[in-house]
DNA sequence: CTAAAACCTCACGTTGACGTCAAGGGCAAG
DNA sequence: CTTGCCCTTGACGTCAACGTGAGGTTTTAG
């Protein structure tokens, strides 16, 4: 079987996106990711597919669920949703907003304890030696 | 067995802080989260366990995983980290910020979903009926 | 034409963060 | 003292996102 010049199968899909064709067929099966089929049945890709896989990946480490993603791909695929799943969709929306909150404050924790350690400073060395107020100085700056 | 004021057992803890029993036994479990006991065995917290357990969650949410941390608290604990973690430190932060720009990437995403299915533009309808532009107007919106 | 590489479909294994019983101990109220 | 609720330690179950073969077919390189 001959392919079009833009056309793939799955192994160069999956070294072209990152992937393992396992997770590959993993996404076609929880149906996130469709594929033409050659007469033998090996699966065959336009080249748009690398972009999908990618933000199938993105929308997976942000946390998605493959249920939750096979509900809003379509959406935006089309570019808009049927009105009855509008709330699901702000659902999804605020809760990426708190997880990325929650992202943000963990690093900003991080970037303490990094900057302290690279940089120490007179205030750190003193509380370095004050031990009743040691978790109070990083764990409480968020308050 | 009389506790201070300021103390609770694991029950009032779970309460607090919107997690199950289990869970602050398994952060017990992985290290990540110290309690006290009674002389019959029972876990005794101090108040700031509420707030420790909030950051855990935080740390969980974020995509962290239980040893790492195991790794990181303590330095956040006292503020500065032994060099030889430098690295580690760093990895986990620009780990974050990378998750961090995927997940604005996605919400971006079903924000123009939502925005376009609540107020449709004369745009929209017109790609709505011009089914050979559909992909490029989200999907490539990120290009 | 043949051998290797890539593909196919099952189908069981893995890992992390818990859920969920099971069998019992501790402690304030009636 | 017993009832009832909260606590203890195992230990097995679950679920998602794959990993990892088994056993067979298709495609490609020589």
């Amino acid at each position: 079987m001959q392919l079009m010049e833009t056309e793939m199968r799955i192994g160069e899909l999956a070294a072209r996106a990152r992937v393992s064709t396992r997770a590959l067929r993993y996404y076609e099966e929880q149906g996130i990711l469709h594929s033409e089929r050659t007469p033998s049945g090996q699966r065959v890709y336009g080249s748009s597919a690398v972009e999908r896989v990618r933000l199938i990946q993105h929308l997976f480490s942000a946390g998605l669920a493959s249920r939750t993603i096979a509900l809003i791909l379509p959406c935006v695929d089309t570019g808009h949703a049927p009105p009855e799943m509008l709330s699901s969709l702000h659902a999804e929306r605020d809760r990426i907003t708190t997880v990325i909150a929650d992202l943000e404050q963990a690093r900003r924790r991080l970037e303490q304890v990094i900057e302290l350690t690279e940089h120490p400073t007179v205030e750190q060395c003193e509380i370095a030696t004050d031990a009743t107020s040691r978790t109070s100085v990083i764990v409480g700056a968020s308050a």
